[in-house]
DNA sequence: GCTGAATGTCACATTACTGTCACAAATCTT
DNA sequence: AAGATTTGTGACAGTAATGTGACATTCAGC
C-alpha cells in the first residue's frame, strides 16, 4: 500500500530556495525492495527533500494523482512490470511529462543504461549507490529541470546581463565571455561606482577558497575589457591605482 | 549543556574596527567535540571576536535565542544530526536565514564540499586547519556580509568627494588626482579653516613611519593646485606663510 | 588519449606616481 | 634696497603599480 514515509513532516517546514533548486522539492520513490526504500527515503529526507514512496506502479499513480511530484526516483524492476515500462507512460502524459526521473537499476551494463535514458530516464544511477551520489544527482537534475527563475537581469552602460541565461549583450549584441570573466562583469554591474581591492575581487568572484595571486585579477581584468572594447564599449572599469578597480559608466 | 565560553570576556573589549569589520562581531561556535571546540573559542577570542558555544543542535538554538550571532561556524558531523540539516533549518527561519555559515568537516572529499555549499553554508573549512586559515575564512565572510559602508561623501567649496568610488567632482565634472592627491585633498576638506604644518600634514597624510623631505608637501601642494585650477576651483588651498597650508572656501 | 577552452602564473613592457633637486619668485627683515 | 628666508615651479630619475603576451596546466567532452 502507498503511504508517506513517517519522517516526512521533519524536515520539510518552509519551501525555502537555495540557488534555484527548491529544497522542498518532492520526490516520489517507486521502489518494491522495503529496504532499498527505507534507505532511499532516509536519505532524501535528510536532505531536506520531501518525501513520497509507491511499491508499485498502481501506488505510484495514486501518488501522483494526490501530489504532483517534482521528480521520480524510479526502480528498474518492479511487480508486474519495469521501470523502462513506466517511464515511458509517465512521458505519454501531459500531467507527467516534464516530471524528471531518475532510474534505479541494478545492473550495469551499458546497454540497460542506454535503455532506461531511452525510455526517457533523464539519469540512472546503479546500486548500489552512495547516498552522496543521489543526492547529488538528485540536486542536478533539480536544477536542470527548476522553472527558469524570473531572471534578475541586470542593466548598466548600455550592457545587459542575463544571470540565468548567462548571456552579455551589448547593444543587442552579445558579447563572448568565459565563467570567470562573467562572474567577474555580473559582480562589477551590481556593485558599480565604487572602487573594489584585488583582494575584494578575489573573495567576491573567485570565493574564499581558492588562492590565486592578486595579479591574476589583473589578468582578468584585462580579458573582460578586451572583450568589452570587441563591443565597443570601452572604459567601464577604471583602474583606481593603489586601490582597484572601478565600474562606472562614465 | 550551552555555555558561554569561559573566556568569553577577556578579549572582547573594546567594539573597534578594522577594514570594515567589526572586530566584536558575535561568532557562535557549535562543535561537540570539547578539545575542538576549545581551540576553537580560543582562536575566535585570540582574534577580537565575541565567542559563543554550543555542542548540540538544542544548545545551539538556544545561544541564538539569547544573543544573535554574526557567524555560525557549524560542525558537520553533530550529536543525532548533521551540520547540513541545521544550516537547512537555519536558512529556513527569517530571524537567522542571513546569518552565514562556516561548515567545519573532516571530511576532506570534494562531493562533500560542494554538498555544503549547496545546505546553505557560505563557506567551508576541512579540519585539520590553520587558525590563520580559519580566520581569514571568518574575516573574509564578515567582511563580504558586512552591511555596505554608507559613503562618506565629503562636500565643501563645491567638491564633492567619495572614499568609496574614490572619485573627486567639481560641478558633476571629474577630476583626476594620484593617491597622495586625493588623501591630502580629503584631508583638508574634512579639515577646512586649519592651518597645518608640513610636518603635521605629513603625519595625517603620509603617515608617521614615513620620512620624506618637507618640502615634499610643497610639490603636492602645487600638484593638487593644478588639478583644481583645471576644474575652475582655485584659491581653495591657501599659503600661511610660516605655518603651512589651509584649505578654505573663501 | 586527444582537443580545445578556460584559467592561473610568470616575465617583461609600460605607465603613473613620487620624492628630490635646482632654481625662480615672492615675502620678510634690517 | 639688499640680503635672508620662505615658497612656487619645472624637470628628472627611481620606483612601484599596472598592462600585456606567452605559456603550462587543468578539465570537460569526445
Amino acid at each position: 500500500m502507498s503511504h508517506y514515509c513517517h519522517k516526512s513532516l521533519i524536515l520539510s517546514e518552509s519551501p525555502l530556495k537555495i540557488e534555484g533548486v527548491a529544497l522542498s522539492a518532492k520526490i516520489l520513490i517507486v521502489e518494491d525492495e522495503p529496504a532499498i526504500q527505507e534507505l532511499l527515503c532516509f536519505n532524501v529526507l535528510q536532505a531536506g527533500f520531501q518525501a513520497l514512496c509507491a511499491a508499485d506502479a498502481d501506488s505510484m499513480w495514486l501518488q501522483i494523482q494526490n501530489n504532483l511530484p517534482d521528480l521520480i526516483l524510479l526502480d528498474w524492476m518492479l511487480p508486474n512490470t519495469s521501470g523502462v515500462i513506466l517511464a515511458r507512460q509517465l512521458r505519454s502524459q501531459d500531467a507527467t511529462r516534464n516530471i524528471p526521473i531518475i532510474m534505479l537499476t541494478a545492473r550495469g551494463e551499458e546497454r540497460d543504461k542506454i535503455m532506461g535514458l531511452e525510455a526517457g530516464a533523464d539519469d540512472y544511477i546503479t546500486k548500489p549507490f552512495s547516498p552522496r551520489e543521489l543526492l547529488a544527482r538528485i540536486r542536478a537534475i533539480l536544477r536542470r529541470h527548476a522553472p527558469p527563475i524570473p531572471d534578475k537581469m541586470v542593466s548598466a552602460g548600455g550592457l545587459v546581463l542575463s544571470p540565468s541565461s548567462h548571456r552579455v549583450t551589448a547593444h543587442d549584441k552579445a558579447i563572448e565571455l568565459g565563467p570567470t570573466e562573467f562572474r567577474l562583469l555580473h559582480f562589477f554591474m551590481t556593485h558599480a561606482e565604487r572602487v573594489y581591492s584585488r583582494t575584494q575581487l578575489l573573495d567576491q568572484v573567485w570565493g574564499t577558497q581558492v588562492f590565486v595571486e592578486e595579479r591574476t585579477v589583473d589578468v582578468h581584468i584585462r580579458r573582460l575589457r578586451a572583450a568589452l572594447e570587441e563591443a565597443k564599449m570601452d572604459g567601464l572599469i577604471q583602474t583606481v591605482r593603489g586601490s582597484g578597480y572601478r565600474f562606472s559608466v562614465n
